[in-house]
RNA sequence: CGCGGGGUGGAGCAGUCUGGUAGCUCGUCGGGCUCAUAACCCGAAGGUCACAGGUUCAAAUCCUGUCCCCGCAACCA
């Protein structure tokens, strides 16, 4: 049987519509899937819509529609969006579903039957114009952050889950697995965050009613976040815990972005805690975005619209640039111009030219037909180890999520490459007869290092992978033996590459 | 003194745990090659490792203090 791997985005809040950072999260989640897709496990990708919740229901209003037509008319900008960038997920769950809305009511319950939530009430300070409630920590002078504008003392009945009771079991939990939150210094914060004390959790609403009815109180709806979490568990089935649920849970990897982080690594186990169900075993928080150097922000109007990304680099240049620029885990940059750098230094110089050159060499002195290689020399042998030494650097990085390593392993290769035909100086060879058996031996070492580097990148660039590797004869997709050295069969035609990833000339600014 | 992370050639980073020639990518300059998308390969210049003390034969690396930057600090999807 197969091993298994269960990796998630966060379900995206339908109140707002699709950027670079859901863009980021979501391509993460899919090269990791394909990767292990790749390795010969049995994958379950799943993303989706969050779509309940005040904002919603408020946008809604605004826009003079349902809160559900508000919601289908997003989900659909983001499914659209994830065709588009080559996103290969499993499942797509929606909180408005009929399968999440019994799942999160069913947990609900049993977690109330148990005695971990109660009903209680709580006392806040309130803004009538804005509808929000505000704790006396975040006013301004007892007026609302938001408007400035007075507050009342209001109370209101709320369920309360026992979060606090969870608190010794959740940092022992966290104490015993290291890996569970990463990277490090997310760790660190919670483990300071849980250790000042858990409270425990309102987790209904009075004020709005788009969402799930508090089983058996139909004036409560649930609480957006126990609502949303819980997707991760009822897109497998549950409470049916065979099929999915059986095969796939728990999680191998939450992938979130950093602003969720307590939702994930404190709310979301000691629910699960409650209801007696397993721990994720790992949730990683990625960093953010900055554009141009400024925190992006709709009022300064520079958040980037992946789609229009896309359109103008094409989609494998900005999944490569997404995910080699900067550290996972840690905020980056995003510019167009360090974008074309990338696309021009790595992918059009050392990438797709090396694929050129090759290529044009072995039509030129080989008629495109590979040939069976001779013993293989020194360099050879020190060329065709750096390949497989890349195999498994690349299986170690992305064990931790460590998308730019992994993908600069792979160009350490690329550039050995562009060495090897330096070194062994191919058009010397052809000058002389003789050396024909040592010409072919070049060229194949030189195709068969290429052909494995691009099995590996059918996980980061796919569509660039499979016309890579249309050019060795492969015309199904890529498996894990792929990956080994002298695949290659002698005899395969090879024709000379157009070019993989054009130049763009610079000063094509936004 | 709330907790935590960080300040290293023009830019972005590694190295600090386990003291001992300061490394990588990009940029700049010079050279080589000609198979290739003016691409590729080699070499050079450039840093008192935030600052001030201390420990040591020896400190970017350990200790103390100072300055600066950034996360987190409970109901926010």
């Amino acid at each position: 049987m197969k091993p298994t791997f269960y990796v998630t985005t966060p379900i995206y809040y339908v109140n707002d519509v699709p950027h670079i950072g859901h863009a980021y999260t979501t391509l993460a989640a899919d090269v990791l899937g394909r990767y292990k897709k790749l390795m010969g496990y049995e994958v379950f990708f799943l993303t989706g819509t969050d779509e309940h919740g005040q904002k919603v229901e408020k946008a809604a209003n605004a826009a003079g529609e349902t809160p559900i037509e508000l919601a289908d008319r997003v989900m659909k900008r983001f499914q659209a969006l994830w065709e588009k960038l080559d996103i290969d997920y499993a499942d797509f769950i929606r909180t408005t579903q009929d399968r999440h809305k019994k799942g999160v009511s069913h947990l609900f319950s049993k977690v109330m039957a148990q005695g971990d939530i109660y009903l209680g009430e709580y006392e806040d300070w309130y803004c009538t114009p804005c509808e929000t409630f505000w704790t006396e920590t975040q006013l301004i002078d007892f007026k609302c952050p938001d408007c400035n504008r007075p507050t009342e003392k209001l109370k209101e009945e709320s369920y309360f889950f026992r979060m606090s009771k969870y608190q010794q079991q959740l940092l022992d939990h966290i104490e015993a697995n290291p890996d569970f939150i990463q990277p490090k210094s997310r760790r660190n914060e919670i483990l300071a965050f849980v250790k000042e004390g858990l409270r425990d959790l309102s987790v209904s609403r009075t004020t709005f009613t788009w969402g799930i009815p508090v089983p058996g109180n139909d004036k409560h709806v649930i609480y957006v976040w126990f609502d949303a979490l819980a997707n991760y568990i009822t897109a497998l089935g549950y409470p049916d815990e065979t099929g999915n649920f059986g095969t796939f849970w728990p999680v191998d990897v939450h992938l979130i972005g950093k602003d969720i982080l307590r939702f994930h690594t404190v709310y979301w186990p000691t629910f699960l805690m409650a209801a007696g169900l397993p721990l994720p075993k790992k949730v990683f928080a990625h960093g953010w975005w900055t554009v141009e150097g400024q925190k992006m922000s709709k009022s300064l109007q520079n958040v980037v619209e992946p789609n229009m990304l896309i359109d103008r680099y094409g989609v494998d240049a900005v999944r490569y640039f997404l995910l080699r620029e900067v550290p996972f885990g840690l905020d980056g940059d995003f510019s167009h111009a360090a974008l074309v750098h990338r696309i021009n230094s790595d992918l059009a110089n050392d990438l797709g030219n090396l694929l050129n050159r090759s290529t044009a060499m072995i039509n030129k002195y080989f008629d495109g037909i590979v040939r069976e290689p001779e013993t293989l020399a020194e360099v050879d042998l020190a060329y065709r180890d750096k390949t497989a030494a890349m195999v498994s650097q690349v299986e170690v990085h992305m064990e931790e999520l460590a998308f730019s390593k992994a993908l600069q392993a792979i160009w350490e290769v690329v550039s050995a490459g562009n060495k090897y035909i330096d070194e062994t100086a191919p058009w010397a060879l052809a000058k002389d007869p003789a050396l024909s058996g040592r010409l072919a031996t070049v060229m194949y070492c030189v195709l068969e290092s290429q052909r494995i580097v691009y099995v590996l990148l059918s996980a980061f660039m796919p569509r660039t992978a499979k016309k890579g590797l249309a050019y060795f004869g492969w015309d199904k997709d890529a498996e894990k033996e792929d990956l080994s050295w002298g695949r290659l069969a002698s005899g395969t035609k090879i024709t000379k590459a157009e070019p993989l990833f054009p130049r763009i000339e610079e000063k094509g600014e936004a």
